[in-house]
RNA sequence: GGGCGGUUAGCUCAGUUGGGAGAGCAUCGGCCUUACAAGCCGAGGGUCAUUGGUUCGAGCCCAGUACCGCCCACCA
């Protein structure tokens, strides 16, 4: 044993930690905006300081940083922006229940006390993620990690509230939004998530106020009935125009209401009768407006009814649908209930039902910048990929509506805008203003709401990058090179980057979308804490170690299809892992006489020119994939050059010359040999697997300081070599012949045969016997002799491969019959293929309308083919003179 | 209601210019051969959902159907 030789398996948690740790005491994340290189840049979607890293970020994080290590390697001037995000809700609502259980609220507390304790349970708790991204190995320029809430991006938040607000782009006003009684907030449009759930459609008589009759109006919600204020018909139906410009009578409430006429309503719906609550739906909102009714608000933003909904006060919303529904039952105004499917609106944070509330907050009139954000995808200055997302995109942006942006709760950005308690001005300036612009009074008091964190994330490609100030790093990284995130939060972010950048910068934030897909179980189920589902992806890398896990991940990620994540897949890619640990090793271990440099191109023998070829070739795919995100095409190319040419026959062919000491010139050509193509493996490998690659590379002699900033392999297009790989064809097909053969005549794996070759191609002839010592090694053979005329032996297997035929004796290993099965069998498989293709060659059409190279080349196949049987016909014959 | 995906080997999935279907795992047979049993050598397994069309030729292009999944949407 060598003192050069590694342990026999690949131990991935000592290695993961030294390199990550020297990586980073070295500084090769740092990104230096002065240096001269093209820069790439890529902002990494900042996830929740709440966050716990979960397998969307793996994947989405593992293939950021298998483009930046890419791009780094490749010799750009690389930054991966970093940070995290102040996830207003979310983080609120932890705090909240770290509160609660002390048996306070944060009312108790106050506003102020309760921001500190938010900051600080960040300053405890919100590294967490971080240290979970850099277990994954993540290249992050740490040194540039920012915040959503820092000082710097909380300036920019300002700066954009108020040039917006400016400009009339930003306002404040009464409408219909989303509420999330529980939260405690409104939310955005995007913020409700619609699910469909079997409800109840209510049949509810008006009557009518001269008591002659009544409508029947049909709803979902009864308890919104108690701040109806009209009843709206289609006034082209028969059945109810007669009542337009009459009053109804509302049940409990006994309030009169109009009965209007607007063709909105549908008449196929319900009873054709349409109850109108302004303050809780924004369809009778919008109608409200038009016939200018009163807007009553009959549930609070507790969820609780309020005073307008008299004797129902007090009571929850759902317990106060259940009491209507009974008195209206008991007074003999309920016509029937019939099953509903309906999509009813839940909080994002929480999947409370949200309810549709009036209330006056402050909304972006997002229309015009929407404009910019189509045309940039349209004309492609930011490119959506896979491109099929852009319709999604589109669709969203051109049905856009106003964004409302203020939050009812604490943590967050609070809205610059001051109300003067002297006069109505409201103040709206970046900093925060000491008097009254109007009437000069110091009777000044903040807006008590804070942004949507959304607001403050899509500025993050710049606000990141120094902006409002011209930073060199602004002027170097912006734009972005390519945004990685998945489809999920397309419109959350992705759409409003656009719409800010294109605003606030003339320019696109990036010029790459890549969006990937969700992760799945084994099953293709989504994961769930309630399917109890989920795998931790800590565990996973715990278990299996980080390189096997990225390269599961990047394997998976074929363009626009889900990943369904199977332990077994992971499993795999840990042997491959190994495969590679263990090639390594044997390379090492036969380290001794080495010395650096590499063989002139007359001393490569076939095989060297063979893989010489093969690598560059691989080289190329790697990097035109790469370019191209096609991540999973890049780990199978890998894996098959690495697992199936590299180890399975390089290093196979390899052994020989290194165990033999004698022809020290040879031995030396294929020791240098060997280190050139695994240190191209590794250097191609380490995008993927960045530590056993690093680990890997170390240790090869005359390496470098470090993989992460070696220079990426390239295609040279003179190493191609198409004669060594057709020659290569040529032994590989009799290897694998004469393997075929012992191992379906259950031929002793150690006994050590000779096999006579007949080929009366003299090129490929003199290749065999050049190569024959290689051929032995590789088949398990003694010797072979190859002849280009010979008579076939009576007691002989046989293989017929492309241009020779191989001939194993039998002399007492095995059974005749059973080798006349075996050649029975081929010759029905040769026959199915000349059956197939002289039925083409017999079509007129194909063969005159095809090309004549697709004719030309199915005419010498089906000469293979025939030689091929024929030649397989006369050893059935020969050997049946054997059984016989 | 609109839009987008999917349907390929027992399982999970690849298959980008249309030219006789691939991988990993699983299965079967043989091997502890001095890098690797987390391995080596061999084998079996698919009317590529369905119907029709274009083409000399379709897993791939076009149209329809079925089933599954996702997103968007103010029919109460």
């Amino acid at each position: 044993m060598s003192e050069n030789e590694p342990a026999k398996g690949y131990d991935p948690h000592s290695v993961e930690e030294k390199w990550y740790r020297t990586w980073m005491d070295k500084g090769y994340f740092k990104a230096d905006a002065n240096d001269g290189d093209q820069p790439y840049c890529i902002v990494i979607p900042p996830p929740n300081v709440t966050g716990q890293l979960h397998i969307g970020h793996a994947l989405d994080n593992t293939l950021q940083d298998i483009l930046i290590r890419y791009k780094r390697m490749k010799g750009f001037k690389t930054l991966w922006q970093c940070g995290t995000d102040h996830a207003g809700i979310a983080t609120q609502n932890v705090v909240e229940r770290q509160v609660a259980s002390e048996g306070k609220t944060r009312f108790d507390i106050g506003r102020e006390a309760f921001i500190e304790r938010v900051w600080k349970w960040r300053d405890e708790y919100g590294g967490k993620i971080v240290n979970q991204l850099k277990k994954l190995g993540a290249s992050c320029d740490w040194s540039r990690e920012r915040f959503t809430m820092d000082e710097g991006c909380s300036r920019a938040v300002r700066e954009v509230f108020v040039t917006l607000y400016n400009e009339g782009l930003i306002y404040r006003g009464q409408k219909l939004i989303n509420w999330c009684p529980r939260c405690h907030t409104a939310l955005s449009d995007i913020e409700a998530e619609h699910e469909d759930i079997t409800g109840a459609l209510y049949y509810i008589k008006y009557p009518t106020a001269d008591g002659k009759g009544h409508l029947t109006v049909a709803t979902t919600r009864p308890e919104t009935m108690l701040g109806d204020t009209a009843v709206a018909v289609n006034p082209e139906d028969d059945r109810h125009k007669q009542w337009v410009g009459h009053d109804v009578i509302l049940p409990l409430m006994n309030r009169t209401i109009p009965v209007i006429g607007d063709t909105y309503v549908d008449v196929e719906f319900g009873t054709g009768a349409l109850k109108i609550t302004p303050a809780h739906d924004p369809n009778d909102f919008d109608i409200g407006q038009k016939y200018k009714l009163a807007m009553i608000k009959v549930i609070g933003d507790d969820g609780a009814m309020t005073a307008e909904a008299g004797r129902y006060k007090g009571l929850d919303r759902f317990e106060a649908r259940k009491q209507i529904v009974e008195d209206l039952e008991n007074e003999g105004l309920l016509e029937k209930i019939e099953q509903h499917q309906h999509a009813v609106g839940h909080c994002y944070r929480c999947k409370t039902i949200v309810e549709p509330n009036l209330s006056l907050q402050w909304f972006v009139d997002v229309k015009p910048l929407a404009e910019e954000a189509i045309k940039a995808v349209e004309d492609g200055r930011t490119r959506i990929v896979p491109a099929n997302w852009s319709k999604t995109y589109f669709e969203w942006m051109r049905n856009i509506r106003d964004w409302c942006i203020s939050r009812q709760i604490w943590w967050g950005h609070r809205i610059p805008a001051w109300y003067c308690g002297d006069c109505d001005e409201i103040i709206v300036a970046k900093e925060d203003p000491t008097k009254c612009a109007k009437c000069g009074s110091s009777n000044l008091e903040q807006d008590e709401d804070v942004l949507d964190t959304w607001f403050s994330s899509a500025l993050w490609p710049f606000s990141t990058l120094g902006w409002p100030d011209k930073t060199p790093e602004l002027e170097t990284f912006y734009p972005t090179s390519c945004l990685v995130t998945g489809f999920d939060i397309l419109f959350f972010w992705v759409a409003r980057m656009m719409m800010m950048g294109l605003k606030f910068m003339d320019t696109v934030p990036f010029g790459d979308v890549y969006i990937h897909a969700l992760v799945r179980d084994e099953h293709g189920q989504k994961m769930s804490k309630s399917r109890g589902n989920v795998v931790d992806p800590l565990e996973l890398i715990e278990q299996y170690g980080t390189d096997s896990f990225r390269f599961t991940l990047a394997a998976m990620a074929a363009q626009g299809r889900d990943i369904s994540l199977s332990e077994k897949r992971i499993e795999g890619y840990r042997h491959f892992v190994n495969k590679i640990w263990n090639a390594s090793r044997f390379a090492l271990m036969n380290l001794d006489g080495y010395t650096d440099g590499f063989p002139d191109k007359e001393q490569l023998d076939l095989k060297d020119r063979w893989i010489l070829s093969r690598l560059n070739d691989v080289a190329a795919k790697v990097n035109e994939t790469l370019d191209e995100y096609r991540f999973n095409e890049t780990a199978h190319i890998l894996y098959q050059f690495i697992w199936h040419e590299f180890c399975d026959w390089y290093v196979e062919m390899a052994k020989p010359q290194l165990y033999d000491k004698e022809n020290a010139e040879r031995r030396l050509a294929t020791q240098q040999m060997l280190f050139r193509v695994l240190r191209s493996i590794v250097e191609l490998l380490h995008p993927i697997m960045p530590f056993v690659t690093e680990e890997i590379w170390q240790k090869l002699p005359g390496t470098g300081e470090s993989i992460v900033i070696a220079r990426m392999p390239e295609a040279q297009k003179q190493e191609l070599d198409p004669d060594a790989e057709a020659q290569m064809d040529t032994i590989i097909q009799v290897v694998s012949g004469t393997r075929n053969v012992r191992g379906e005549m259950n031929i002793n794996p150690t006994a050590r045969p000779h096999v006579d070759i007949l080929c009366h191609n003299d090129g490929v002839a003199d290749i065999l016997k050049a190569q024959s010592e290689m051929v032995c090694s590789l088949a398990g053979l003694a010797s072979i002799a190859v002849h280009r005329e010979f008579t076939r032996p009576e007691a002989a297997a046989t293989a017929v491969v492309d241009k020779a035929e191989v001939f194993l004796s039998l002399e007492g290993i095995i059974d005749f019959a059973e080798e006349q099965k075996r050649l029975q069998k081929e010759i029905e498989k040769v026959q199915k293929d000349i059956d197939f293709i002289s039925k083409k060659l017999s079509n007129d059409k194909f063969v005159n309308r095809a090309p004549a190279d697709i004719v030309q080349k199915e005419r010498d196949k089906l000469e293979g083919f025939e030689e091929k049987k024929a030649k397989l016909q006369e050893n059935f014959e020969r050997i049946g003179k054997q059984c016989a």
